[in-house]
DNA sequence: GCCTTCTGTCAGTTCTCGCTAACGTTAGCG
DNA sequence: CGCTAACGTTAGCGAGAACTGACAGAAGGC
């Protein structure tokens, strides 16, 4: 339940939901410079922490936002997670993007006014 | 100065500057209403502000947010302030988002790291 | 079993952000 | 020129978000 097609989509969370949690996840600029450091090489998180001149508290945080989201994915090797950026989830915000202008919704609006 | 390349640069500001003020503003709920709202059809402010049900005072702030993170593009006509999505700023957006991989910023210090 | 390492979680503080209400400004009408 | 309409701007307030410091828990070495 929550899809409303058998599309891309990958989560059972409502598309502009997940939408919103990645926009709100990226606007943050010390958590784009963790995806950035996650996109091609999988690292720790206190190898991610170690980065930045923040307490690791902080980055820990900003790894479940960023994994809430879906932006990122998390792997467990013993006592240490690992994280990657999920490619999948960037793209599917891109598409999303380029829904403000295919989503119909405002032309029928303006259908609406016109007829009046 | 400023820009690192000959590309497809819009406007003066760093460029990662402006990624992180679209990605600010479209992290707001409303922004993003309101940003598909003029995707399609050019609207006054004061259209657009008849459309939700906070104050017009919010929308306007919206509107200074967009437009100052260039995702909107405002055009003066007599005392009415006319607003459009640009969806350059869009695809630039979209762009950036890929450049997270392909800027090559993480394995230059992966081959740092590797060869201590 | 004990100690260390790696990490997430909780409580509290500070700062940012979105909202409202009152005011200032510019363009057009009579 | 006086008046109205359409906006933006400022000050102030309350909710939310990011940060720190202290605590809790799981995995591995000795």
């Amino acid at each position: 339940m929550g899809g409303t097609d058998g599309g891309i989509v990958t989560s059972p969370a409502p598309l502009d939901d997940r939408v919103g949690a990645m926009l709100r996840a990226l606007a943050e600029p010390r958590r784009r410079a963790i995806l950035r450091l996650v996109a091609t090489t999988e690292r720790a998180a206190g190898e991610i922490a170690a980065e930045f001149e923040v307490s690791r508290t902080a980055v820990s945080q900003h790894l479940t936002v960023l994994k809430e989201s879906g932006l990122i994915a998390e792997r467990r090797e013993g006592t240490r997670r690992l994280y990657r950026a999920r490619r999948e989830a960037v793209r599917e915000l891109q598409a999303a993007l380029d829904g403000i202008w295919s989503d119909a919704l405002d032309r029928a609006r303006a259908l609406v006014e016109e007829e009046s």
